[in-house]
DNA sequence: ACATTGTTGACTATTTAGGTCAACAATGTA
DNA sequence: TACATTGTTGACCTAAATAGTCAACAATGT
């Protein structure tokens, strides 16, 4: 179950932008930072998600990166499917005509299908709210001690 | 949504030992020739199977490997655990501890579960039982023309 | 003018996947 | 017993993907 680090620190800045949501862009220098990505790198992954239309930059100063839709309107399926790594050359069409015809295809479309409608099922801002929740139960332990 | 060859190879394997359960060993030549699985690659793929308890190898003339448990016991998310490069040296414990809190590692901690509960819940019986439906609807195909 | 920020493309390094080879160990059968 | 057949093991190799870096450049605010 090997997670790229791509899709993971993708989503990390991500979630950053949804809670900056019709704020002032958040400029990747801060992100980088903030989530420990390399800033070179950062730039490099932030490209698809602007590509993608679910991320808009702003240059020099003062500038950064916003969302282009609100948090709830992005759905994980949708930054996965950008962030990995898109190269891929349509593989699977790798069908041998004449041996028995292969189930286990079948089989791996369905679970593509099963996980995909996992990812489909969240979006940026239930990440969001899970991180606001989390940040006061933090609070309130605290202040209990 | 990459899938190894390691896991395409070796599930493929395994439908064909779950198609001659209770019967005569299956040399690996004979699934490497059937399946194209180079053969030298196949020995190695079936180790962490044997290792792991769901296949039994027989050596020698009239040897091969044969499922050690019924086909309907053995469950895809064990055979999956099993090729998955076991190598994989405890991952995911980089959290930082004085940034926010990981939300994106809760996340996918859960979807992992979720697409685990797929995997859980095909047996190789399940497979090799659409294999041989699909091989009657081609019987049938045929016999109409 | 200039500091700040994103853009781009070329480049490098590391890791993993995929595959091969060769020597060896057990086992059935003539 | 000899031998063909089959799995076992470990060393090795290659290619591709992943992760990361560098440097020159293009906008933009102050």
């Amino acid at each position: 179950m090997k997670l790229s680090t791509r899709v993971r620190y993708g989503t990390k800045a991500l979630l950053e932008l949804a809670q900056h949501w019709n704020k002032a862009p958040v400029p990747l220098k801060d992100i980088a930072q903030r989530q420990e990505i390399p800033l070179p790198y950062l730039e490099h992954l932030i490209r698809p998600l602007v590509r993608g239309g679910i991320v808009k930059s702003v240059r020099g100063s003062r500038g950064g990166i916003t969302l282009l839709k609100p948090p709830e309107n992005i759905i994980l399926s949708e930054v996965i499917s950008l962030l990995e790594s898109s190269l891929s050359p349509a593989k699977y069409i790798n069908r041998v005509p004449n041996t028995p015809r292969c189930v286990t295809q079948e089989l791996w479309d369905e679970v593509k299908e099963a996980i995909n409608k996992v990812y489909e099922s969240i979006t940026l801002q239930d990440l969001a709210d899970r991180q606001s929740r989390r940040a006061n139960v933090d609070t309130n332990i605290t202040a209990e001690v």
